[in-house]
Order: structure tokens, then C-alpha cells, then sequence
DNA sequence: GATCCGTGGTG
DNA sequence: TCACCAAGGAT
């Protein structure tokens, strides 16, 4: 079986950047990165993060702002978070090399048993196994597991184990990812071309479009929001940035907030404006309506062009507020629906 | 152990 | 249009 995996993965395993390499902390790079993401969303990013902080080192003193610029738009931003303090860890207690053994690299903020596996097997070619989506589904359907994937780790983690190659980890977990993504796919499973399907029991019992067993989820609330595009009389605007942890942590935001129940679009801006930021605003304008779809929610930005009156901006609710040029606006990560507003901004103005 | 955390691709 | 999913981890 091994053997069958590997050779297939000779004659069809994808060519990756970061296959390329050796290098513990390009690895690393590249296996937060693919978390939750795809492959050729991550390459490049991939590319301009290796070249604008090279080395660990590099990483671990450049500055928060840079960090979570240069992951603008990837989405989920502990990841860029995490990998900055781990990088400080790494330079401050392992002399700036990436640690080599297992139970050290789990210590690190941001990397769990998956990533860990994937970055020991790829950079120093341990026999350390991954349970990744791809081999989730993959061993779920090998195994005809008869319950989601989330509800049998413990057997999973052992078949991944089990069946690791310890004369070639480092390929191996390299080719159950790239069947994964390319063969053995969520939907139509390429079975024909697959090398285990002599030995897969969702195969031999036609039930490879059935498998893995879906999870459950619950409906996505939607939320109404009033955003606020506030300008002063210098033809500045207002910008926030949010607290560092939980959703868009250290992110730039325009400010604003949730519509409640009986409430018009321009009640609300100018309730959370003066809650969040303690000052007085008129609303204006309609600039640009955004539907947004995060994780577990579903937003529609209601932006509104608005005119400051009175107070001192506070950051009551958020970590900093600042007043910038348009110009200006592009030198701060922002979230994926705020660069709509920015765009609209610029094209409203021209 | 259930929830939270972004964004883009796909059928 | 919409549900599902992608090289998961932290709390």
C-alpha cells in the first residue's frame, strides 16, 4: 500500500513552492498558511511573505502592523498573530532555529498536532503522522468510517499513523495530502485513478459519494451593521483599530455597529459612534451596501458617508482611532469588506 | 468538547 | 443562490 501511494505521487504529486525547500521555517510558513486554505490562494502570499521577512529572525522583529498587512485578505489572523510571537519564541529561547522535536514544536502559539506533523515530516523527514482535511476524508472513505471524521480522531490519528512510511515520512504524508486534494476529492472521487482503491471500503461498497458522513451545522444568523465613513473638516477620516484578540484582532476598521430591532440605518451609526468613540456625527450620504459571509455569520454593511460635529475621538470600544488621508488608508490592514470601502471611496472622489 | 475564527472556490 | 469545504488551532 505504501509502496502503491508513493509511486503514484512520483508520477502525479503536485509541484509546490514549498516543496522545494528545507528550510524549518518556510515549512512553517507555508503549513499555517494552508490552514483552512487553499493551495492556490496560499502561493502568493507564500511568495511575498518569504520575501519581505526571509528568516525567522526577520519575522520576529518586524512590527505587528507589517505582519498582519502582509496577511491582509488570507483571512483567520491568529494565524499571523500566532506565527509572529512564535517566531519571537523561537529567536529568544531556541536560538532562532525551529525546534526538531515534536512535543517542543507543540508549545509553539498556533501550531497543533497537524501542523506539527506536517513541518517535522517535510523539513527534517520524522515519521510523525497528520490528520489534515484531505486525510480526514481520505481515511474516512479507506475505512468506511460510519460517523463524521470530527467524532472517530482517536481511529483516524492511528490509521494515519499506522500507515505512515517510516523509511519515507516526509513523501508520504506529502502524497496522502495530494490524493486527498486530487483524487480522492469531496465530491465525484477520481476512484479509477486511485491507488487504493484495491483497498478502499468505501469503493468496494459504492459508497465513495456518501462518505465521508457530513457534520451537522447550524443555520448563519444574519446581522444588519451601520458603518461609518466619518470625515472632519481637514477632509481626514476616521479609522479604528479593533483589539487584538477574537474577530479581525488588530485589524483597522471604519467604525460602526450592530442594527437593533426599530432602529434606522442613521440611528444606529450615530448611537455606536458616539458609545464607541464619544463623539457627535451628522450621517450623510449612502456610500456602498457590502453582504459579507464570515464563518458563522452573514453581515450587510450599511456605509454611510458622515460629517464630524463635536469631541475628541476615544477608543472606548477599540485599541486606537486615527484620523488619516485616503491616500494614507492603504498603509493599514483592513478586513476584506472594508477594502470595498475604500474602493468605493476613491472611486467616489474621483 | 462545543464554539469561535476569514475568505475564496465550487457544484 | 447557496451550502459546503479548504494542509486547523485556541479557548
Amino acid at each position: 500500500m505504501r509502496r502503491s501511494l508513493l509511486c503514484w505521487y512520483g508520477a502525479q504529486g503536485r509541484d509546490l513552492p514549498w516543496r522545494r525547500s528545507r528550510d524549518p521555517y518556510a515549512i512553517w510558513v507555508s503549513e499555517i498558511m494552508l490552514q483552512q486554505t487553499q493551495v492556490k490562494t496560499v502561493i502568493p502570499y507564500y511568495e511575498r511573505w518569504l520575501a519581505q521577512f526571509p528568516t525567522v529572525t526577520a519575522l520576529a522583529a518586524a512590527d505587528q502592523t507589517q505582519v498582519l498587512k502582509a496577511w491582509e485578505g488570507l483571512g483567520y489572523y491568529a494565524r499571523a498573530r500566532n506565527l509572529h510571537r512564535a517566531a519571537q519564541v523561537i529567536v529568544e529561547q531556541h536560538g532562532g532555529q525551529f525546534p526538531a522535536d515534536l512535543s517542543t514544536a507543540l508549545t509553539l502559539p498556533g501550531i497543533g498536532r497537524t501542523t506539527a506533523g506536517g513541518i517535522l515530516s517535510a523539513a527534517f523527514n520524522q515519521p510523525v503522522p497528520i490528520l489534515d482535511g484531505n486525510v480526514k476524508r481520505v481515511l474516512a472513505r479507506l475505512l468506511a468510517v460510519a460517523v463524521p471524521p470530527n467524532r472517530a480522531l482517536a481511529a483516524l490519528w492511528q490509521a494515519s499513523e499506522a500507515l505512515l512510511d517510516p523509511q519515507r515520512p516526509r513523501d508520504f504524508n506529502q502524497a496522502l495530502m495530494d490524493l486527498g486534494a486530487t483524487c480522492c476529492t469531496p465530491r465525484n472521487p477520481a476512484c479509477l485513478l486511485c491507488p487504493w482503491q484495491p483497498h478502499c471500503l468505501a469503493h468496494q461498497r459504492n459508497m465513495q459519494n456518501e462518505l465521508p458522513i457530513a457534520e451537522t451545522r447550524a443555520p448563519l444568523p444574519h446581522k444588519q451593521i451601520g458603518v461609518a465613513v466619518i470625515w472632519n473638516e481637514q477632509g481626514h477620516i476616521l479609522i479604528d483599530r479593533r483589539k487584538p484578540e477574537g474577530l479581525l484582532g488588530g485589524l483597522w476598521e471604519f467604525p460602526g455597529g450592530k442594527i437593533e430591532p426599530g432602529e434606522t440605518v442613521q440611528d444606529c451609526i450615530r448611537r455606536e459612534i458616539w458609545e464607541e468613540l464619544g463623539i457627535e456625527i451628522e450621517v450623510g450620504d449612502r456610500l456602498i451596501v457590502i453582504d459579507h459571509a464570515y464563518t458563522h455569520f452573514r453581515v450587510t454593511l450599511n456605509v454611510y458617508h458622515c460629517r464630524h460635529l463635536s469631541g475628541d475621538p476615544q477608543p472606548i470600544e477599540c485599541d486606537e482611532v486615527r484620523w488619516v488621508t485616503a491616500a494614507e488608508l492603504d498603509q493599514f490592514p483592513f478586513p476584506k469588506a472594508n477594502l470595498q470601502i475604500i474602493a468605493a471611496i476613491r472611486a467616489a472622489s474621483t
